[in-house]
DNA sequence: GGGCGGA
């Protein structure tokens, strides 16, 4: 993995290995209390290279500042690596190089480090430039029982010196939303499923309270074996992508710097050997995706026999049906602690019924929390839809890029994204624009790692202003400076369509989302019309005959596809939740009550929601009662759009859902 | 259809 480009880092890994501090533990060693680890500070400072934003890639369109090394970086070939070239600390392998980490033991300059975060002139700094306006209009809700009291500041949540610090370090101003009701429900040692936009700080709202667990408590996370060692993290956090794995590392480790937690990430793809390095090392917040961890953990290098906090990002697609047996080995048929002996936390921006009916398997008297669209704001994002014949698509996506060519401003030319349904589509659609000379690289799960990193690379940097897109690209990942979504190919569900258009209209600033429909999508119609409307958009008059139509067709499609009143809504207030007596709920009482903010009312007798029934019927959702109001506290409303290296909040005003 | 292990 190499998401990121490490002037600094590199930098500081040479310098690192000049300290003759000894490595950090190897095997057997004796146990060191987190706080008490790396104390020491003596080597150079560093700064935290922002993750793809540009502080030192530069291109030829001028985002960032600095030179474009395309050379020195981890070219995850598969020809090195493996064989831990280079040796001992030598020189980093030509190949698979993981992220180059910093020994953070080479760190006491710990401002220089930060200060590097944001580089590029004009960005703003942390979230400082926030459009907190925007906040106030988001519905937030959380039911179940004994809602933790949301905080309105860090201040007053207590995460820990170091976390505090990094926070300030990281220019976190105020906690977003889903922050402060998040936060406090986790650290509370709650189970949680939570529905949260885009870039609205989700990944600190699991890390936060992970990392603070981790270090409040002392664990042996690693030891020998018959057969070697095996590392025991705390945490485990899992991605359905690869690349988005790599991002949430990137910022579980600035959140954790100094802090003596150690995160480490494994994936497939890259060779095994520099990650079982890192783990062997000790890990104490493991980022995964699912293949790769399942495979450790039968070569008996990570066992989750420790496990306290478990995270799935992106959990309704973790849940779906291509993850879920995966999801389920590694939750229920390996070590895990069951739920209740640990603390479960799930997060997404789209939470389908069936979905949230599935995870109650994973969960223990949870919390559902759910932070609404920005009502004023979606419009950040201006949808289009046209229709387009199949035949006429790629003329049709020509017109959209020239016309983007002519557009770019400062002369940098804007980054467009172009999803398309299949990785052969996808192909062929990048050699066609190559060929004709549109700038474009093409990312899918066909491609080899080192294919793929380097395409998300080129594209964020604007040396290729282009990219075609699966689905994996879809969800989560933070790419500043999308001006354009194109979806080419209609997503199969307006789920996808919100994590999709969610790529663009980041940091405040504005986007596009132009989507190709033809009459095969029709039975997405209703679902989209709906979506647009709420996002205050407008729906040309084709496209609600469409919608009407799919009414009469009669297929209860829309009821499923349709994201209700703002995009989550706890099941358990559904009666035949609880009801169905064939379901074997013979402790469960209590439909559902809502609280709302600070009413901390809302009440669940129930414990573990164990579900093995069919809910084929689901009853009818009554909606719930929202809260909009203020949060209590919250004053300092003001701000510009603002784009926190940390990837954090950029998405909060634009109605993406992550 | 897409994504999730390597051998």
């Amino acid at each position: 993995m190499s998401l990121r480009t490490m002037a600094w880092a590199e930098a500081v890994t040479e310098s690192a290995r000049k300290q003759t501090r000894p490595l950090p533990p190897p095997r057997n060693t004796t146990y060191l209390p987190p706080h008490l680890r790396y104390s020491g500070g003596g080597g150079d400072g560093g700064g935290y290279s922002s993750y793809g934003r540009g502080s030192s890639e530069s291109t030829q369109y001028g985002f960032g500042g600095g030179g474009y090394r395309g050379g020195g970086r981890s070219g995850p070939g598969r020809d090195g690596g493996r064989g831990g070239r280079g040796g001992g600390g030598g020189g980093r392998s030509r190949g698979w190089v993981q992220t180059p980490r910093p020994n953070r033991e080479a760190f006491h300059d710990v401002s220089g480090k930060f200060e590097q975060l944001k580089v590029r002139e004009g960005d703003d700094v942390g979230n400082v430039g926030i459009n907190f306006d925007a906040y106030e209009d988001i519905p937030v809700e959380a039911s179940g029982e004994d809602v933790p009291v949301p905080a309105s500041t860090f201040g007053e949540i207590d995460l820990g010196e170091c976390l505090n610090n990094n926070i300030k370090r990281c220019r976190y101003v105020k906690p977003t939303p889903v922050q402060r009701h998040a936060i406090p429900i986790a650290m509370a040692g709650r189970d949680l499923m939570a529905c949260a936009q885009t870039g609205s700080g989700k990944t600190a709202a699991f890390c936060f309270p992970i990392i603070s667990g981790v270090l409040a408590k002392c664990v042996e996370r690693s030891q020998s074996n018959g057969d070697g060692w095996t590392a025991f993290p705390r945490a485990l956090i899992l991605s359905p992508t690869r690349e988005l794995a790599s991002q949430i590392f990137e910022e579980a480790e600035k959140f954790a710097y100094q802090s003596g937690a150690k995160v480490a990430v494994v994936y497939g793809g890259a060779p095994m050997g520099q990650q079982l390095r890192d783990l062997e090392r000790g890990v104490d917040i493991l980022v995964a995706t699912p293949g790769r961890l399942v495979d450790m953990i039968e070569r008996s290098r990570v066992s989750l026999k420790m496990i306290k906090y478990l995270a799935l990002d992106e959990a309704d697609r973790m849940l779906d049906m291509g993850f879920e047996p995966q999801i389920r080995k590694i939750v229920q048929r390996m070590d895990m602690p069951p739920p209740g002996a640990r603390q479960t936390l799930l997060f997404s921006a789209t939470f389908p019924h069936e979905i949230q009916r599935l995870a109650a398997d994973f969960l223990k008297n949870y919390i559902f929390l759910t932070v609404g669209r920005v009502g004023s704001s979606t419009d950040l994002i201006a949808q289009k839809v046209e229709f387009v014949r199949d035949m006429d698509k790629i003329e049709h996506l020509c017109g959209l890029l020239k016309n983007q060519r002519d557009n770019e401003t400062h002369g940098k030319l804007a980054l467009t994204l172009v999803f398309v349904e299949t990785k052969k589509g996808a192909n062929q659609l990048e050699n066609w624009l190559s060929r004709n000379g549109f700038p474009a690289i093409a990312i899918h799960g066909d491609k080899v790692q080192m294919e793929r990193e380097r395409a998300l690379r080129l594209f964020k940097c604007g040396t290729t202003p282009i990219l075609v897109a699966t689905d994996v690209a879809s969800r989560g990942l933070d790419i500043p400076h999308v001006a354009h979504v194109i979806n080419f190919d209609f997503p199969k569900s307006i789920d996808d369509y919100v994590h999709r258009i969610g790529r663009t209209g980041r940091a405040g600033k504005s986007g596009l989302a132009t989507a190709f429909f033809s009459e095969k999508n029709q039975p997405l119609a209703k679902a989209l019309v709906e979506l647009m409307k709420e996002s205050k958009q407008e729906v040309p008059n084709w496209l609600n005959d469409y919608a009407e139509q799919s009414l009469s067709y009669g297929g209860d499609q829309s009821q499923r596809y349709s994201s209700s009143n703002f995009g989550g809504y706890d099941v358990r207030r559904s009666e035949n939740y609880y009801g169905s007596g064939s379901n074997g709920y013979g402790d469960s009482s209590v439909g559902a009550a809502a609280a709302t903010c600070n009413d901390v009312s809302g009440s669940y007798a129930t414990g573990s929601f164990g579900y093995g029934g069919n809910y084929g019927n689901s009853s009818v959702d009554e909606p719930a009662a929202s809260y909009n109001g203020s949060y209590g506290g919250e004053t300092d409303a003001a701000g510009t759009a603002g784009s926190s290296s940390f990837g954090n909040y950029e998405n909060i005003v634009a109605g993406g859902w992550d």
